[in-house]
DNA sequence: ATTTGATTACGAAACAATTCGTAGATAAAG
DNA sequence: CTTTATCTACGAATTGTTTCGTAATCAAAT
């Protein structure tokens, strides 16, 4: 499987990669637990959609047990990254600054958060 | 069609708003002409696409001569927000700014931006 | 009038994502 | 040992998206 793909999970893969990413290592039943609390659907569609991702290259696991442990494989940060970039374009036109006023503008952003991204912007243009 | 769903258009169905949202009323030649730049896909293509837009309520069209007329009738900013919002939610845990600091770290920023989103942020926080 | 070229309409194929039922395996409890 | 509960494997149905071929329509050019 192709590395490219596995920066682009679908919208199922990305609620459990989600998960993953927080918890480490989790059994097919943590994450169901965890989904379960936000969409319902059935133990066995989260087990295929591991499965599936695992398949991918998106996830190990280790399979010595019965009960098959999972961790995600790929990176949170790229994956974060490949997928903001291609809502700039997608969306945005390619201009970063329109979907980041876009995202603060609509209090989305509290002042503490505001005033961190301040900061983050002062470390950058010193560069 | 439910106003919700028309938030979220596909990607196909993105770049097309992007066009029609950019140079305002369309043919499906002028879209298809554009889109050729960056993908290869028949004309056929493209006019079946608008047409499920327009089943959808994403466009409207001025049929009135044989060489119809697009426009898109879903909001730009609206749109925009929704999908922000989502991304947020889906892959920063609703952190936004964590998904704004991602998105201007790599380079993807220019300094006139940073500034210019500076600036932004400054009327933000004086309200 | 006829041909040529561009257009729309439409059906269907190809593909991908999601969902779930059922069967088989394994371990724990009785 | 047998029952019960839990797990994995797998196939298949469903739904949504994308793609394109073909036919019908219309207008302009010859």
């Amino acid at each position: 499987m192709a590395a490219i793909n596995n920066l682009k999970p679908t919208e199922s893969e990305l609620e459990i990669l989600q998960i993953l990413w927080e918890k480490g290592n989790c059994t097919v039943r943590d994450v169901h637990e965890i989904l379960e609390k936000n969409k319902d659907a059935g133990y066995t569609t989260t087990l295929k959609l591991m499965q599936i991702m695992l398949e991918k290259g998106l996830v190990a696991r280790d399979a010595s047990s019965k009960t098959h442990i999972y961790r995600a494989l790929v990176n949170q940060e790229k994956t974060q990254q490949h997928l903001v970039d291609k809502m700039i374009d997608n969306v945005f036109n390619g201009s970063a600054a329109r979907m980041v006023m876009q995202a603060l503008g609509n209090h989305t952003a509290s002042k503490e958060e505001i005033d961190s991204i301040k900061k983050y912007l002062d470390g950058l243009s010193n560069q």
